[in-house]
DNA sequence: ATGAAAGCGCTAACAA
DNA sequence: TTGTTAGCGCTTTCAT
């Protein structure tokens, strides 16, 4: 029950406890013998340095936080999968935070983290701005930070790993209108930049070929599945029909139909559907789903290589990665007609 | 850049230390008048305990490390939905490890964990036994363990939390018999006791209704998709041919539907399929996968109360908390012949 | 090459 | 009601 500790191992062979922290830290200053000797009682006793004694002595946790909106959107969870090998390799943990899409909790969990002394932290919000003081307070006490898909809070000097969501809108809308689509609807997102920026893609790849969209075709939606389905409920009852909608996630788009099949039409031969975000399982679906996404696990890889090369060297002035989206094609958008 | 620490806001009131502790620890012995001046000066500086340090001297983190084999495994992660909420709202932080189904990195990992004197463990672990040793230096060293859906490692006192796996395969296979299957196969696991356990359950089914599987209906196969493909393979072969598969999980499941797909054949016309787990978006996959699943949230609800509460109050004695599995049936196990 | 001593920021007896 | 003091287990000057 009781811990082993240098102390113990220091007594155990007469030596000091600087000199058992000198052995485990490599220090150089140390005799071969006496080393063999520290290494030796070390492994015996099956020794742990106490990370959290060192973390105090250090003032680094090596400890990395990390903020997602909802560990059930496998989008999330794929950003860990990215962070986590890059992490652990390094000997840094991961503390876990899911804010439930909740600007309240999202803070309470930053403020967690900053208690927590975490040598970093990997945002991924889908809140709309709200946290920016806490952000700063992070920041400037030195924590460094990496903001995941988001490009808002402009005043916080972090590095952001992002896709290019107006590429993301183009690429969807032009691949629609590549098949023979012409009344191209769009499911927008909650009001953040980044589903503005798909929509302005939407409008940009329609105007690019001369299609003026009437505004019943863009409705306001959301994130979420059901934000879809009441979405394109919507859409379903504009005149004339549509023949295609590009929703600004998959989740939306898979909302979208499971309405469009409620309404007895078919995917696509009614209606052809295109989302973002490339989500698991997405090519297994019913009626496999064209998306545009892009690597998440870069995302994350690049998030914790900016976080720890910050942090073990120089640091870099905040920059922004772009992982480029591409197209991917399935059934939900049809062949060309 | 300086951290606030306590003696900041001693030295600004002229209090002691201690003072400002104990109101921070609301302890009673302090005067409203206080109380509220340090209060205030802790809100003014925007003030936030150092955990590190107090984890030193409290001997407790406050973290919880969980060690799962895959985060990409939807099963896994919605087990750490579970526990998130239970955890987060108690004031526990979550420390993630991905053991990448290696037993040498899961040792690693559960070492790392003992270093930063977590609290307690949440092992999901998928590696057959090997670590019992670390295990067992863990739960010496005061830290508290559950297991999840292991029923392993004997000699390792601690909870767990479990489903009945027999009685999964029994639910499964009696499906199949119930919709008119005659010769089911069975796609089994890794060698570990939960895939045993379910092998027998098929077992125990099919004798139930008097029906005796020839050893060619069953394949050893493993837990990943590409497992449940080579299995198939080789079932496909099979003469008389088998007419349903019973897989020893959705993903080998999905690899066996895929196989029958690329054979020509169809689900679940030609061969019905079930799957164990319930992974998430299975009902909307091409063919509905039908499944024997479980509430994962609950399993990782139950942990983490298990866990909280040893560790807040008494310690109870090492219980097994058996989560009951339920047959959800969609498509891909057809309809009665 | 080795060790004594101070300190990281906090908690908790024990005094006052 | 408040403060003094001694740790928690480690790292790190600075002597020796």
């Amino acid at each position: 029950m009781h811990q082993t500790t240098m102390k113990r191992i220091a007594g155990a062979l007469g030596v000091s406890i600087t000199t058992v922290s000198k052995v485990l830290n490599n220090h150089a200053d140390i005799s071969d013998a006496t080393r063999l000797r520290v290494l030796a009682k070390v492994e015996e006793l099956g020794y742990q340095r106490n990370a959290v004694a060192r973390s105090l002595s250090l003032r680094r946790t090596h400890t990395l936080g990390i903020v997602i909106p909802d560990l059930m959107h496998s989008f999330f969870v794929e950003i860990i999968a990215g962070i986590e090998p890059v992490a652990s390799v390094r000997g840094y943990g991961l503390l876990l935070c899911s804010s439930g899409e909740d600007a309240g909790k999202e803070r309470a969990e930053l403020e967690m983290l900053r208690g927590r002394q975490v040598d970093g932290v990997v945002l991924a919000s889908a809140n709309a701005s709200g946290n920016t003081d806490v952000l700063l307070q992070l920041t400037r006490h030195g924590t460094s930070l990496v903001m995941i898909d988001r490009d808002d809070h402009p005043s916080v000097k972090c590095h952001r790993v992002l896709t290019d969501d107006e590429r993301v809108g183009v690429l969807a809308t032009a691949h629609l209108l590549d098949v023979g689509r012409k009344a191209i609807a769009h499911i927008g997102g909650p009001p953040i930049v980044h589903a503005k920026r798909r929509e302005k893609g939407w409008r940009e790849a329609l105007k690019a070929r001369a299609v003026k969209p009437p505004d019943e075709w863009s409705v306001r939606g959301g994130f979420m599945e059901s934000d879809g389905y009441r979405a394109m409920k919507r859409l379903l009852s504009v005149r004339p029909k549509v023949d295609a909608v590009f929703a600004a996630n998959d989740p939306a788009a898979i909302g979208a139909m499971k309405a469009i099949w409620e309404a007895g039409l078919r995917v696509p031969e009614d209606i052809a559907v295109v989302g973002v975000g490339d989500i698991a399982l997405g090519d297994l679906l019913r009626v496999p789903l064209t998306t545009v996404g892009w690597s998440r696990r870069d995302q994350g890889r690049h998030a914790a290589e900016l976080l720890l090369n910050g942090l073990e060297g120089e640091s870099d002035p905040p920059r922004r990665v772009i992982i480029p989206p591409r197209l991917i094609v399935r059934e939900s958008s049809g062949s060309p007609r």
